[in-house]
RNA sequence: GGGGAGAUUCCCGAGUGGUCAAAGGGGGCAGACUGUAAAUCUGUUGGCUUUCGCCUUCGAAGGUUCAAAUCCUUCUCUCCCCA
């Protein structure tokens, strides 16, 4: 088989392919280009949609050529599949200006030099597509008794499917058509949930061009207890650090299940496969040294080394003690407010512990608050500067949870 | 266009005039147990004050009533059937 599906088949990337053996002596021809789709329906791309992209980092170092397809076109009608409802339809500038921002964040990971990889927008062909001639060209190519057969469109027979949506396999197919007309494009890589949309690409392809051309799909990463990977409390891991602070995105890799280390390892670090198998096969307590890597790689990868090693020395001092724990997430209060003492509640209503004080009551009187490593055990207890201790206080809220509170500076008159 | 069903707190889903901040489940949070794991058990889960209490919430806006998530009117949206 071929070196680099191998590599991808050993990391657990693999989940279907169209035709693996054609595929591989395909690439052991010589470089193929290949694309994944990218809907810029939010403002940050999380955890989740990564996984095609580090496929990509895997195709690229073996020589192929990569496209990030951004679905500015697509995007401004919503892909069914995977959906149990209608999405909601997005403004196009709203659109734009996701395209550029998640441009942005893929840049960073994959570095796109425009050799070996390189993005490409579909609004560019599907803006000012002609209906009558779409219609004409690839619609007839397209029957509506299989498509509804395809698992993506009968979920939503129950549940109401929208004309509109219902094109997106169409526009999809489309697509890959484009880009193997203007690239030479044969692969599309992609979620598992897009099988339907890429093998109807392929068929389209066939019947306009005659030529072959390929599909692979990659597992739905899903965390051992069957939860969709990279969802938090506060939503999905984002790569936005505005959004989810390295601190939290290193955390959330610190916390993943035994179960899920090596397949993690695998399939979001560059680390050799030995050495993730040797990592992932340590047991119990010794495992966590497997999870801080993972952490750190990870981490590292999306937000740059000095990121990961601020939040390493963060995680180290909040569960340790030994790190560095002005790296820990950090808040400010005036200096006023403190010298007229503040009361529990307020304080860890302030450094964002507790969204409100009924829930900072709570915590409290459930034992799961502290300042400075003491419980507190009653709610009115107040604090004031005598409890900085080195400038600072330090607020936990359950295990997990740390928050350091500082005295803001005092501001410089303009 | 005609007919029918529906919209409930983070999600699913009960609730058809007061006893409803609203059952139950899921999820979340906290505690115990631990390895910053999983599983399990317990508690908790609108806001403000905790003492009584007050405020906001049941698609939207009005109305009836001492009193509405529950009744009436209009509107918006969703689904189903017929065309």
């Amino acid at each position: 088989m071929n070196d680099a599906l191998t590599i991808l088949q050993e990391r657990g990337f693999v989940q279907q392919c169209t035709d693996f053996e054609g595929l591989s002596k395909l690439m052991d021809e010589g470089p193929v280009t290949f694309y994944i789709g990218v809907d810029p329906t939010g403002p940050s791309l999380h955890i989740g949609h990564m996984v095609p992209f580090f496929a990509l980092r895997h195709l690229r170092d073996a020589g192929h050529r990569g496209i990030a397809l951004l679905g500015g076109g697509t995007a401004r009608i919503g892909d069914p599949s995977g959906k149990t409802e209608m999405r909601k339809l997005i403004s196009y500038e709203a659109i734009d200006e996701n395209t550029e921002r998640v441009v942005k964040q893929l840049d960073r990971f994959v570095g796109f030099d425009g050799v070996h990889a390189l993005t490409a927008n579909n609004k560019d062909w599907l803006a000012n597509l002609n209906y009558i001639e779409f219609l004409r060209d690839i619609g007839r190519h397209f029957s509506v008794n299989r498509m509804l057969s395809f698992e993506a469109y009968r979920i939503r027979m129950e549940t109401g499917l929208s004309f509109i949506e219902f094109n997106y396999q169409l526009l999809q197919s489309y697509d890959f058509l484009q880009l193997y007309k203007r690239y030479n494009c044969r692969l599309q890589i992609g979620g598992d949930d897009q099988w339907g949309n890429i093998v109807s690409g392929i068929e389209l392809i066939r019947r306009i061009e005659g030529a072959e051309c390929y599909g692979l799909t990659f597992p739905l990463v899903t965390t051992s207890d069957g939860k969709k990977m990279g969802k938090t409390e506060k939503g999905a891991l984002f790569l936005d650090p505005e959004m989810t602070s390295p601190y939290e995105f290193f955390q959330y890799f610190r916390n993943v299940s035994d179960a899920d280390v090596l397949r993690f390892l695998l399939m979001f670090t560059f680390l050799p496969v030995e050495e993730c198998r040797r990592l992932g096969s340590l047991k119990d307590a010794a495992l966590n040294e497997a999870k801080e890597r993972l952490a750190w790689e990870v981490t590292s990868l999306i937000h740059g080394k000095e990121e990961a090693d601020k939040a390493l020395a963060a995680a180290r001092a909040a569960f340790r003690g030994e790190g560095d724990a002005t790296q820990l997430p950090t808040t400010e209060i005036d200096r006023a407010r403190l010298e007229a003492g503040i009361g529990a509640l307020d304080l860890f209503v302030a450094s964002g512990l507790a969204p409100s004080k009924n829930e900072a009551r709570r915590l409290i009187q459930q034992g799961g608050a502290s300042v400075n490593g003491r419980k507190i055990e009653d709610e009115r207890q107040v604090f004031s500067a005598k409890d900085m201790v080195e400038g600072a206080m330090m607020l936990r809220a359950g295990k997990k949870r740390v928050a350091r509170v500082v005295v803001k500076k005092e501001r410089q008159n303009t």
